[in-house]
DNA sequence: TTCATATATATGATATTTCGCATGTGAAAG
DNA sequence: CTTTCACATGCGAAATATCATATATATGAA
């Protein structure tokens, strides 16, 4: 059962916000494609993520070298229509970084 | 125009989180009426909801001695949405303070 | 004017979050 | 089995947020 207050605990901060609304609009992002989308070094990002991780936000799944994040699978569907809901109607807010994410040509997903 | 991270970060402390819930459950509401449904001191609620003011999350009118709180008329629909649906699907967070607001005979809304 | 009620704010103490840097781990390549 | 690459985590320092207490303001009643 997620709480309300850490939800949005969670989405208050600029690293995890982004992150998550990356996340929710490509369906699944590794942690490069992260790292390079918002510029930010390598240990910053992977906390945030563990922080997401940890409040059952984000899934995380290993293939070869790299680590997938996506939304839970069993994240409440009020939490999943808030974040869709804030990525849809923040394209500003996520312009630069999503420049960063198409420029990046080291992953695909 | 309201940033996303501002406007969450607004939701990420209870005492806020809950104060907005009950007034967008509520339309609006006045100190007191929050005051007695969280059982909390008035300074703390007050300078919470200032926050919530100076973010332009909420709008605030005085009438007589007392002080009604609302939704910010121009808060952005995507905003709006994001309240209303986790005032909707969160009864069980609520449901303390919304006790504690009907057994308050002071004020009525 | 004085008092009581409702609300707002200033201030210093305390708690919480975030950060950078160093280091640890796990998979795959050679 | 060592090295490299992608990622995770431990830790103390720095920044931020929150709190309780005291005080200020505004309104209406006496």
């Amino acid at each position: 059962m997620l709480s309300p207050l850490i939800f949005f605990k969670c989405l208050a901060e600029d690293t995890r916000l982004k992150s998550l609304l990356l996340i929710s609009l490509h369906k699944e992002l590794c942690v490069c494609d992260l790292q390079s989308a918002l510029q930010l070094s390598q240990p910053k990002v992977s906390r945030h993520l563990a922080d997401l991780r940890k409040c059952n936000l984000l899934s995380d799944e290993r293939r070869g070298k790299w680590v997938y994040y996506r939304l839970h699978p069993e994240l409440p569907a009020w939490a999943q229509e808030v974040i869709a809901t804030a990525a849809r109607h923040n394209s500003e807010f996520l312009a630069d970084c999503q420049q960063q994410l198409t420029a990046c040509s080291s992953c695909e997903s």
